[in-house]
DNA sequence: ACATACAAACAGAATGGTCTGTATGTAATA
DNA sequence: TATTACATACAGACCATTCTGTTTGTATGT
């Protein structure tokens, strides 16, 4: 019974941790349900369950958190990459598996919907320009490594990972679209008349 | 000297479209610059030297301003794409020519920008969704049937549309990333790979 | 006369940042 | 080991700013 600090008493930094993680999944929720623009310091105290005093400790500005949510929103996006990345070394399939992955990864979960509310605020604000366009490289380029790996010869490498990076932009172009015409029936065709282009 | 109304008082209809006008072209700078967020009625009023009497006035509510924005944008981007329209009828020269006037417009001027931001905007703007994705669907519409009208053969428009609807996706991509990655080099590149890919 | 164009003040809500207060963890020391 | 000193975690109030919408008043066109 003398438990040490097993169940009664979390150490301060398990605390940290996990109100980080808090304010960031609340975050995250709500980029995907009311949009960057609408996504205040106080809405996410309430959704998090968490005192304003308690935000502002852990982030003591707006930007801070907005930022952390930004890395999060990558790291999580990396996170569905690497899986695939492994699952390709395993049984390498080609370009269109890759590209299948990432239209899949566009439209179930609403990672990509919250980065594209990102990107477009970025433009326009200074303060968060930096840490989006260095987190896209880095996405880009993992994207262009994957694409490359998943060509045959050595030849056609520089070509594939071209192709990876239009089919990035051409899904982003597509979940803006959603974002207003919900129904997917006419991308999905389009998607596989790319795909034919591509192949 | 007894000019009746010529130089000294305009009509009054004449004064209200001169400052819907004013109060238009001032939104449209705005979310260009700004960006949609950060478009508020007091800043569109300051910059158009318009007091807020006037503008609740002509706007009564702050929604009515930004959808009426919305279908300006809208609308002098079709004003391009008629002169285009016009132009290819003449002397008809394909769908690589029609692919290049998209990528001029798209980034040449910041409609294309304005356009992103507001769409992205919809998607978690319930009174701004039904006018852009009634104005967005025209606009698709109207460049489908562009591309349509390129095609030599009657056998090769419905692919030819669907490519147009294609390549209007993968530019608003890069518009998005353009926000991000001013430097066009790059994506200059990519779009001549999808274009010998189209062709 | 009557409607319209415009000006300016005002109200109520929301936001982000700061500040004060309190409880708890942590580490040095005696 | 017991006590003391300090840092950290969190709560909630407060404030200045900004925003949208309303209302009142005035001048001007029809």
């Amino acid at each position: 019974m003398a438990v040490e600090s097993e169940n009664k008493r979390p150490t301060q930094e398990e605390r940290t941790d996990a109100m980080r993680a808090r304010l960031l999944e609340a975050t995250l929720d709500l980029i995907a349900e009311e949009g960057w623009a609408q996504t205040s310091t106080q809405k996410i105290c309430k959704r998090a369950g968490v005192s304003r005093g308690a935000q502002t400790h852990h982030f003591p500005t707006k930007n801070s958190l907005l930022i952390a949510a930004v890395r999060e929103i990558v790291a999580r996006y990396q996170t569905e990459l690497d899986a695939v990345s492994d699952r390709n070394l395993a049984g390498a399939k080609g370009l269109e598996d890759l590209f299948d992955f990432l239209w899949n990864a566009c439209f179930e979960g609403n990672l990509l919907n919250c980065w594209m509310d990102v990107m477009v605020a970025a433009r326009t604000d200074a303060a968060l320009l930096p840490a989006v366009r260095e987190t896209d490289s880095a996405a880009i380029d993992a994207m262009r490594s994957l694409g490359r790996r998943c060509a045959d010869t050595t030849s056609k490498q520089h070509r594939a990972s071209d192709l990876t990076e239009l089919t990035v932009y051409l899904l982003r172009g597509m979940v803006v679209q959603k974002g207003v015409h919900p129904s997917q029936g006419d991308r999905t065709r389009l998607f596989s008349i790319w795909k034919q282009l591509a192949a």
